[in-house]
DNA sequence: GTCTATATATAGATAGAC
DNA sequence: GTCTATCTATATATAGAC
């Protein structure tokens, strides 16, 4: 048994109740008493309640922005024409090695990620842009060489919808894993769910303009 | 000037709160004061925080399911063959006919359904099913007509990546439509945002099976 | 039905002993 | 760094006068 510190043992706690019921409802002293640290201790190593949910996610986005960058950067230097299925393949492997990094760690991540743009009212947006902008940058530009049939801003729209299958449906991934197993008796796991969704975003986002 | 009783003046203004902010960080008082009655009215009209919420999204589901059972009844109706993009259009007169039921209805629609998926840890989803559960069979069984290459089990997953796209951009769609504006100098508004989504999905739906 | 006043619970944050 | 105890603010909900 490894000694954890009190702060990885507020952010352990933190990451899996917001994850599972948002922001606004979890609680600091839920959040203590599950991580078994004090109360107060919250305030002391992180300040606010507000900076430790900065914290939460940067914990996440330190690994897994550099991991797409490496990724994206690679697929950029082999190749001269940028095939579409291959870009988000280029999300596949830094989104599931956030698995081996924590304990479900992927899903955790993009339910993080969800409530974060739709309850910090714009605030997240703000910050990964001013925080990970570069990854934006990059990714965004690979899926438009991988399609010059569209334009910026329909490129725009529509990495806004895959966002939303792919927050929106991790974010429920336990309910939703949980009916798929008992009106269909199958057994999917995250790994599974990202590789069902991939193809549905990327049909999606090279369809003809309309 | 007409007279609006109490009980719609709290409908009125929770709406606009709840698909705004969330339900956990909107508080009776803020609402109250929005809508300019009593605090404690809340509880005369409607009993608690939780059957308000019920209420609010029971306006809207009463005026959309019926519409959507209707168009989509007509679809089966008309001919033998039923293509995929026809199945997806028949959301989109029942959806922003809530435009003009309420004022910007079919975005706060959108907004309190992703909202309730996510923040009320499947009881929305329960309560669906319980009381609007018919529209949504019959929506499963054409979309199911149209795409006789995939299984029920894909056809469950693709639905929620579906309602992933639509309900996360419509949640945040007032900032999105600021940033294309900003972005690209384009003026989108919900209209022209389910004309771009319907493309999107019905591409990701259709898609061949992995 | 609508108001004031208040009961009751819980939130985030902090002071000060150890 | 960690604890207990507590401050202060705010939440939902209700009792009872009008």
């Amino acid at each position: 048994m490894q000694k954890i510190d009190t702060k990885t043992k507020i952010l352990n706690a933190a990451e899996q109740l917001f994850a599972e019921r948002g922001f606004a409802d979890t609680s600091l002293r839920l959040i203590t008493s599950q991580a078994e640290v004090n109360l107060a201790s919250v305030n002391y190593h992180f300040g606010s309640k507000k900076e430790l949910i900065q914290a939460v996610l940067a914990r996440y986005l330190d690994v897994f922005a550099p991991a797409l960058e490496s990724t994206l950067q690679s697929l950029i230097d082999k190749q001269e024409r940028i095939d579409q299925i291959q870009v988000f393949n280029c999300l596949i492997e830094p989104l599931l090695s956030l698995d081996s990094y924590r304990h479900q760690g992927t899903t955790v991540f993009l339910s993080l990620l969800g409530r974060g743009y739709l309850e910090s009212q714009g605030h997240l947006r703000w910050y990964i842009m001013t925080n990970y902008g570069k990854v934006v940058s990059l990714f965004n530009h690979v899926v438009r060489e991988a399609n010059p049939h569209l334009s910026s801003e329909e490129i725009f729209w529509r990495l806004h919808f895959t966002l939303g299958s792919v927050v929106f449906t991790m974010g429920s991934s336990k309910a939703l894993i949980d009916i798929a197993k008992a009106d269909f008796n199958a057994d999917v796991d995250i790994e599974g769910l990202i590789h069902r969704v991939i193809p549905f975003i990327a049909a999606g986002v090279s369809s003809p303009a309309k």
